[in-house]
DNA sequence: CTATTGATGATAGTATTGCTATTATTTCAA
DNA sequence: TTGAAATAATAGCAATACTATCATCAATAG
């Protein structure tokens, strides 16, 4: 069953919902391979413009400039990531093995994905690790956090503490623990690519077996349990 | 003894040395108070060559281009951090007490500091915190590290690093536990203020005591050793 | 005591960016 | 069929990120 689940974001994340029209998809689509090629400095409205053969003022109809596109982005890809989590927990009982299937999704482990996508997901995914934390790092967060900018990726994370703490109900970081976890690892993907002296873990594999151990290992001896060693059912 | 210890810098982070020049200080100086002000992405070369009444072509004359000067604020800061950590290290014998101090200056603790500067330290450490990340979060990357513009930081790691090793010789992840502990500073720090709701981290006291406790608990319960109960002498 | 070098200032210029505005054209729905 | 909405085409503007040229001034080397 490949439904086409519709994500559905924050309406001040756009002037214009992208997913109504063809164009709309066209900017999405096309913006998310060229942030991916250039780099989010080097994109411009009027690059991408050229690109799906429109114009600038297209562009800006949708979108009111490339920080909220880049916040747009972003936070689909939250989104995703929790329609993604709750699909492979939602019929797993036990917390841990459900942090275990967390980690497992977040470290970018390829799982069968129900989801269908018109854009690039993997691109989006690399965006994400290159790209995601300008979408905060700005003199703007408190107002962007204010118009509720950030809530996809705030709800996931509370979704996740709560995970944390039905695990172990005294552990008093969860929000900490999660938001490291999520910081971690793409600043590890990051790392093992490009400032490999920074990091023990490889990308060599498919899998990323050794930044899902890592990150378990991180998880479980913060929260006080052994790592569960149940094989998942996929 | 406030000795005034000479940062040295890799000479490619700069075209001509700022610390040997009154222009090329107040260059330093100032761009430490605008990049504090405006943020990176609203700082130019133009408003800095104002506020210092010199010309933009000055500026030029030490930064290839603003990307550069923050890469030279950020290693500067690395090479700051480094010094204080090793002044306030050296006649601690037990490794794990090392870690602590360790963590403690990097969580920001005022400290007696031995070094003056002729800039504002602590405008300098916010921005390392909105923007330090943006040094190497770019399609650049690979060119600027073979560059060597991330050694400093690298190096400091790998400080680090050595010292979890000789707390527990069988940790598998040293490097990425010291980079992990490096950016969740910076995360909480930049969270606590702006996105409270992703950590339980506070801000209200001067000491930083609840994001010392987080990073202890990490770091100590990941290596697998008990946070040692020493009060540090000063 | 020149003569030269090196650093700075003054000024100008250029391509690109990040928009906004206006008008014209197409589309498709009532 | 007509009218509203979406898009394209074009222009323009202030700011950005530089580069280039030339004049000035100070130190210093011969």
């Amino acid at each position: 069953m490949s439904a086409t689940i519709t994500i559905k974001l924050n309406e001040k994340l756009f002037l214009r919902d992208p997913e109504q029209t063809e164009l709309g998809k066209a900017i999405v689509k096309e913006s998310i391979r060229l942030i991916d090629e250039l780099g989010f400095e080097q994109f411009t409205f009027k690059k991408l413009a050229q690109q799906i053969t429109s114009t600038e003022a297209s562009v800006y109809r949708y979108f009111e400039n490339k920080h909220k596109l880049l916040l747009y982005l972003v936070s689909w890809y939250w989104n995703w990531l929790d329609y993604r989590i709750s699909y492979h927990t939602h019929n797993v009982t036990d917390a841990a093995e459900r942090l275990q299937v967390f980690i497992k999704i977040l470290a970018a482990d390829p799982m069968k994905e129900p989801l269908t996508t018109f854009f690039d997901v993997e691109a989006l995914a690399r965006i994400v690790v290159l790209e995601a934390s300008k979408a905060y790092l700005t003199k703007e967060v408190d107002n962007d956090n204010r118009a509720g900018l950030f809530r996809d990726y705030k709800s996931l994370c509370h979704k996740m503490a709560l995970v944390v703490l039905e695990i172990n109900p005294e552990y008093p970081y969860p929000h900490a623990l999660v938001s490291t976890l999520f910081e971690t690892t793409r600043k590890h993907l990051f790392f093992a690519q490009h400032l490999p002296s920074l990091t023990e873990v490889k990308l060599e594999q498919a899998g990323l077996t050794s930044l899902t151990s890592y990150l378990n290992h991180l998880a479980f001896s913060a929260i006080g349990t052994a790592v569960v060693n149940t094989q998942s059912k996929d």
